[in-house]
This record gives structure tokens, sequence and C-alpha cells, in this order.
DNA sequence: CCCAGTGCTGCAAAGGTTTGCAGTGAAGTA
DNA sequence: TACTTCACTGCAAACCTTTGCAGCACTGGG
């Protein structure tokens, strides 16, 4: 039933060959021959088979995306500028969901590795060390994650912390909280380190709530942990883990950012449709697909699958390009100075009753939290 | 350098057959034999080949889903619910993106066609015609869109609409508009088809604003038409015009639901979090997504690739479904009464000065607005 | 002793395409 | 005329699997 190469080629009596030349090398054919195929071929409906090219060829021009979660409204951007920018080198991007699990990443990889030239692996959760074993099954390219000897493009969160924590404490506050994010994150271990060292250096505290995953549910179920602990500032994870902490603030009825200051990280969309809009780390998601693509191309050219270029198994480790983009701090409605009544122990001047804070039982420090810097 | 199966069979010292069916049907292989070949596979990493197994098996247990725009929240958990069903079924799915734009769509299905065995077309923005001519070449499901002799997977987003306008009714909004969505959409046809009938039945005047691109920009840029033109009431196309459209009026001073009562479409997860929280109606999109992979699944083993079935020609029509999935109106923040103030046809009863319209520049009928029903 | 049956394995064709090489005929050159 | 060049086309191998069929060595029954 389907029309193959051959049916053309039967159609307008040349050889097949001919018919294939006629699709990917038209210089080659006959300007008369050639219009004869390619009205037979309209004619019958034929469209080459990529898969059996490929074959041969070795090359799919696909190109396959890993994303942790597709519902998370940082990936749209990336996958949208990936698919762009793939576009314009006439590649096709495919597209997969990983629900945030390991072994679906590594089952993805293997399914996509022959039908794609090359897999861009968007915040793996599993293993560095499985990470590279599959980098020998097919190309690949890591976002939001560093792994040695592999390319990877990556976002200065670290830095992005860092200055979301000295605008906090230059607003005053001195018990900040780290809302963290799912375990096996490279990113969340960045932001971690970085927002402890900044945390040090300001003289504040920092109270790990974690780990969560990186949802509005996941910020939202922290929300009680928050308010007992007493920390005037959270430092979350990702946007919406944020958005979800206001949430759940609210409806315990501690205000944002009168009572505490909530930064996120991402700078998604959303940040700036909700109330109170959300001071946040804006990370380039853009440019990180359009670079991953580029680096992901142009491995992919260097290296011939076919023929030549036999690599001498060892010792040709190609200089892996490793890109670190720019974060930048975003100052928006959500953050604010330490209130008043604040137990800070920097001791900020009380300025009369000011807001009530909300009753706090007894338990002045850390509650589920454990204390990471001081 | 990319390991095949005859490497393993030299290396285990059989037949590339024997390795070929210790992977497809191990229970013909004699059991000794089997570790051996599994042992030299691992060893060498073997991985069976899915392109060229599809091309000779004719199944590549791949399902293509092309998404008009996969930063808009409504398709994320569709996506999601297809993904789940599909991998019940040993089945992956790619998605791809075509950024509404209905070449895209063309391309990216003569893209899938042979390294999947169907493909899922959500929300297609191309012709009739052009569908049905795709479907020649892969088998197609449709979602949320109704193309005759296709199978479709539709949401009853008419009805929706229809209790919608009846909701807007019953508050006493007689001055309704219609917030369209992009053009060659079915869903946009069906909204302002059935909720011109319903808002005829109600007595009111439906007044359309449109078409617009559907995302939150779409929405909020017809806010200032909206205003002016004197509505008391909005159906927006979904969500997220809906939310573009609030946050449009207020910061044209315009309040929700006071001043002007507005209704999406799709329930949206973000539609919870906004302020107001919006009165929607929700579409069960997680059981079209799983619908539509039931339905490619099942039309797919009806009807083997090779051999037998031979199908003739014409007159095997199969009795294509065509599912009409349920909606619910969800009534939450955003919509309320007339406001006493509003120039309604009904005569609501003015109850003293109430909160005061904005100043309305001598133009009380639709502006830009095409009146639908009246 | 023959035959059928069983359990396993090898053989080779098939799937749709690309591509190096060789062959064709015609035109151009000496 | 003979030789080279040129533009085009056909041939067949190759890509990596799967699978129907046949062959093999045994076993057990008649």
């Amino acid at each position: 039933m389907p029309v193959t190469i051959r049916d053309v080629a039967r159609a307008s009596g040349v050889h097949i060959s001919t018919v294939s030349r006629t699709f990917s090398a038209p210089h080659l054919v006959n300007p008369e021959t050639r219009v004869r195929v390619l009205a037979c071929a309209e004619d019958l409906g034929y469209r080459p088979n990529r898969a059996a090219r490929a074959l041969i060829t070795g090359r799919t021009h696909n190109i396959g995306l890993i994303i942790a979660d597709i519902a998370n409204p940082f990936f749209p951007p990336l996958i949208k500028a990936a698919e762009s920018q793939a576009r314009h080198r006439d590649y096709h991007v495919f597209v997969a969901d990983t629900n945030e699990d390991p072994s679906a990443e590594e089952e993805l990889v293997h399914a996509l590795a022959k039908q794609v030239d090359g897999v861009l692996l968007c915040s793996p959760r599993m293993s560095n060390s499985l990470i590279e074993q599959l980098s020998r099954e097919v190309p690949l390219v890591v976002i939001n994650r560093q792994v040695a000897g592999l390319p990877c493009v990556m976002m200065d969160v670290g830095q992005g912390a860092r200055s979301a924590v000295e605008h906090l404490t230059g607003l005053g506050h001195r018990r900040i909280g780290l809302l963290g994010g799912p375990r096996g994150s490279w990113t969340n271990r960045e932001i971690r380190r970085s927002a402890g060292a900044a945390a040090r250096a300001g003289g504040a505290e920092l109270t790990l709530f974690g780990p969560n995953p990186p949802t509005v549910a996941g910020g939202g179920g922290q929300a009680e942990q928050v308010r007992r602990s007493g920390v005037t500032a959270v430092l979350a994870y990702n946007d919406l883990m944020a958005i979800g902490l206001i949430e759940g603030l609210d409806s315990l009825g501690v205000r944002v950012p009168q009572d505490v200051s909530v930064v996120g990280i991402d700078d998604i969309a959303l940040s700036r449709l909700t109330r109170p809009k959300l001071t946040t780390v804006a990370t380039p998601t853009g440019a990180a697909g359009r670079s991953a693509v580029d680096m992901l191309l142009q491995q992919d050219t260097e290296a011939p699958r076919r023929g030549l270029g036999r690599s001498t198994a060892s010792g040709d480790r190609r200089t892996t390009a490793q890109l670190m983009l720019q974060t930048e701090l975003v100052i928006r409605d959500s953050t604010g100075p330490v209130p008043p009544t604040g137990r800070t122990r920097a001791g900020a001047v009380s300025e009369g009753p000011g807001p009530q804070r909300p009753a706090d039982p007894g338990c002045p420090r850390a509650a589920t939290g454990e204390v990471v810097a001081s």
C-alpha cells in the first residue's frame, strides 16, 4: 500500500537510483527526466521513507529533546528556541517528557538513539556515570547540568542565587529560608552552595526546606514549615515553588512581602502575572536552547558517521565546549524590607507594632529545616 | 563504530538470526545460547537498531503528537496523559510544536510519517482537505476538531460555551463580549456558534472581538476595545486570553468582576492561581489524550501493515470513531452580577451609585466588535 | 529400521533507500 | 578518424534487522 521509490521508478520508466537522485541530488539528473519523475512522484503521492534513508546515510535530521517536566513553564521557551534554531538548520525536534523520572530518561535515550542524530538532555535527574555511558550510544548535549567530558550548557544559577541572597540581606533579612528542589538536581546543588556562601558572607542564617518536587504544590506544601521556622525571607528553587509558597503562606494569613519576602528562580512568564509580582532570577532559557542545538549540530558535523574518521577509540576526546550563561536578578514586588517585629539577629530597628506576625508556636528555629550556613 | 547485531553474532559464535531471536523471541532459543548471547551483547553494549527493525516489521512503537503551542498550559496535561497511556502499551510519544503555523503542521506530519506508527493532531490549524490527504500517508487521530472520515476526539466546548453564557445571562448580563481565538480553529467556530445561540435564547447581545492569538497578550490586547464596547461580561476563547484580558482591564482601571465579568475556557492550572480566580469551562484534557492514544492504537492493531489485509482501496472505510467529551462550567470569582450602572437592556435594578464605571467616551456600542447575535 | 516429532539454528530474502563505479551516447578536439 | 570529455543513467552493494523455511541431531513409537 505505501508507495515506494520502486513504484515511482516503474511509473516514470527510469531506474530507482535516478529517482533517488531526483530527490537528493537533483543537479545530477537531466532536467527533462527530473520533471517527469517529479510528476510521477507527485501523482502517486510518493515521499522518501526517512527511516530507510537514515539507515544508510546515518543522518536522520532529527534532534531529540528530553525534558524533565513539560508542564513546568520554564521549559517551553527553551523548547521553542531549540525548535526554531533547529528548523533554520533543517532539523526537526522531537520532545519527550520524563515526569522527573530518572529511569524514564534512560529508557527514552535508548528509544531515541537511532532515530535522531543527537539528544538534548534537559535537567536530567540520572547519575553522571549513566549519562556518560549513554553518551556512547548517541551524541548528547546536557542542559542545566555539568558533566565532565560532555558538552554542557548551564545557566549561572549560582551567581543568581548569590545575587538573590545579597538582595535579601541588603533588605535586612538575617534569617533566610531555602526552598529546595528535587533530589538529583544539579541546579539544586549549585543554588544551595552559592546561597549558603552568600548567606555566610552577609551574616545571615540559611535554613533548608526540602527536597521538594519543583512544582506549585511542592512549594505550597512547605508553607506551614516556613511559617513556623521564623525565617523572614525565602529563596525558592524555582518560580513555580515560589508561587506555591506565596499561595500557601497567604492561606495561612502570612502576607508577602510584608511578613515574608519570597524570591524565585527562572523568571517564567507567570511570575509577572501573579500578585504580588515575583522577584526572581531570570535565566536565559531561549539562549540555552539555541546554544544546545548549535553545540549538538557542530559536534555532529565534525564527526562523520561513516567512512573515514574512524576515531582512534581513545585519545581523541574532542574539546567539549561547556557554556555558562549569565543570569540576572529581577526585582519586583514579592520582596521587601525585613518586618520590624522580625527576630533578626542583626537587630533590625523596631518601628512600632507594624503588621502583626502570625502566631509562632514556640518553635523559633528551623522546624523541619536543616541549617546549612549561619 | 556503532555495534550491530553482526558483532554480537561473531562474538558469541552464532548466526545473526539467533541473536535477533534472542531479543525479539527469546523462547525460541536455547537457554544456554541465550545467556551467552545476552552476555556478549551486554559486553559490547549492543542495542537493536529500532530504525532498521521498523523498516522490516513496519512498526516503530512510536506515536507522534503535534501540538499547536506547547507554551499554552492547556496542552501539558493532555501530553502527559497521552504519554502515560502510550507507555502502558509499550509505545513512546514524540511531541512536536508548530507555533500555530499550518505549514509547520504539514511539514511535521511528513517528517514524522515513517518514524511513528501514527500521529495525534492536536488543535490543527490547517484545512480539512489537507488533513484528509495527510491521513493517507500515516494514520491520524484528530483532537479538538471534527473532520469527516477520520477518528476524532473532541471536547464539547459548544455545550461549555452555552453554559457559560447562560451563567452570565442568569447574572443579569445582556451585553456580552466574545473574545475570539485564532483563525482556522474549529473550537473557535463551535464556541461562537453556541455562544451566539445561547445569547439569543437569553435575550442578550453578543459582540465579537477577534480573531486573536490564543495567548495572554492576545487577550490583553483587546482590553481597550472591550472597555469601550460597553459589554458587561466577556467569554474568552481560552483561559490564557481571559487572564490577559483581566490584566489589561485591571491596568485600565476596570475591575473584575465588579465592573466586568470574565469567563475563560479550559480550566488550566493557572486559572486557580490568579486573582480573581477564574470562572471557566473545564475541558477533560487528560481523557482526551488517553482516548486519542487508544483510538490510534486500536486502529493500528486492526490494520496490519504488511501481508494480508491488502485493503480493497475503496469501500472499507473503517467505522471511524468520533468521541465527544463532556465539559463543565466551574464558577469561581471572576464573574458576578451585572453592575448596577451598566446599561443593560433588561433594565437591571439600580442599587445606588455602586462602583464607578470607568469613563466611556461616547461609544456605547461595539467598537471594533462585530455583533454576532442579539 | 523407518518415520514422525521436537528443539534449535542457519540460510537467505526482504524492507526502502543511497552511492561508488561503470557504462552509454553524444559532443568536442586534435 | 580516434580520442577525450561530458552529462547522464543503470548496476549492485550496503545499511541493520526480521522471519519463513529448511536442515540438523535426537528421541521415541511402531
